[in-house]
DNA sequence: CAGGCGACTATACGTGGGTATAGTTTGCTT
DNA sequence: AAGCAAACTATACCCACGTATAGTCGCCTG
């Protein structure tokens, strides 16, 4: 544990924080109350308000942590050498955190910071790829991003499914052994990928003159 | 539109649930009001309380439709030729709906039927495969569950990363073909997934008498 | 016509919880 | 020592919203 260096070294504002990614982790931005918050971090309902104003205010306070503390390990994570990232198991105490302010629609500077980092390694590897691929690098980036997070945002089905705890050693272990097989093993051939595109190549033309966004 | 024959002839209690949909769906659960719901589908308060009860049933009531629709929908699908189920287009009037379920921790029984028709489908790929993958079909199948029901869950960020409305026709358009690449294109080769098991392995050892879950 | 029942409305109740304000303690500067 | 600003508490306000109750209307049956 590198963080976390005694809750009582922290000041009330750090405490604070600290209860409200683990209320608003836990329960939702709806569900958790300022004053469950005020009393995990052994304060006053007001000194919360004192620190942040607001409900939302104190969020998007959680938000800004977690992204400075997100850049923090990614710069740690850059001097020494990479050994291959875990999507699932980063920043342990703000998995339950992050993956609900994605599924409620928030963190959108981490998830492009994602979405970015994926474009750059997409860009790299197309080079080494004989087939031109239809899609920009940015867009498949965020399919894959979505996809990686999608763990940790339905970390509840995905246990369910896979019979195992995914905030323990053994269910991490699982997770990532399927990982790697998934990863590893397309699930369409080129070929069936190819004939899938020629369908939607001549769906397409077929709607070309027949506008019908919205 | 196969579904939706006017709103006017559907009953009241109708009219609620699918405005119960939309609102669940629109701003989840606990943002959503049942005097919002009953405003949309045009009747008081207490008519809304008088066909579902609570609150919560009313959710229920919703999940169970769904999964009925849902199963309607297989069962239709299963007599015509397949031609390649699209993971995101489903069911258009519930996607909001279903991504919020899942994203909220509901909606089991339709992940878990997801689940158990891809653990039947790989199960039947992993015959004609060269290699033993040492994760169960099932496993696997909810991890490429998630990763498929992902998209809708984290819409939002897609549609962002990727530019695109992914309601329009456009947008689902190059949602699938950033799919068919994605899928026909692993992220990994063997040689790089097995030595990430075996760093896994190692690790495994090491770990063995040093307990420390959590 | 009686009577009964389901669909539906109007209104009230209670409270959880975000917000606001006034007051108290603590610690630092001059 | 004075004084003031920040940290912190206690308490009150207020309203949105889930829940509850009482009542009306229309239709069906005997």
């Amino acid at each position: 544990m590198t963080t976390a260096p005694d809750p009582e070294d922290l000041t009330a504002r750090a405490r604070i924080r600290d209860a409200a990614l683990w209320h608003f982790g836990e329960h939702g931005y709806e569900r958790a109350t300022i004053r469950g918050i005020a009393e995990t971090a052994g304060v006053s309902l007001g000194l919360v308000r004192h620190h942040f104003g607001s409900k939302q205010a104190l969020r998007e306070a959680c938000d800004e942590h977690l992204v400075r503390t997100m850049h923090r390990l990614h710069e740690e994570a850059a001097t020494r050498p990479p050994g291959g990232l875990n999507p699932v198991a980063m920043m342990g105490p703000y998995r339950r955190y992050l993956a609900r302010a994605l599924a409620e629609g928030w963190a959108e500077p981490f998830f492009d910071e994602m979405v970015r980092i994926g474009e750059r390694w997409l860009a790299q590897a197309d080079e080494s790829r004989p087939d031109v691929p239809d899609v920009d690098p940015r867009s498949r980036s965020a399919v894959i991003a979505a996809m990686a997070l999608s763990l940790s945002v339905l970390s509840k089905h995905v246990e369910r499914g896979m019979g195992v705890d995914l905030d323990s050693v053994e269910g991490q272990d699982k997770l990532l052994r399927a990982l790697l097989d998934v990863y590893s093993h397309p699930l369409m051939t080129p070929e069936e990928a190819a004939a899938a595109r020629a369908v939607l190549d001549r769906g397409h033309g077929q709607q070309a003159d027949r506008r019908r966004g919205e």
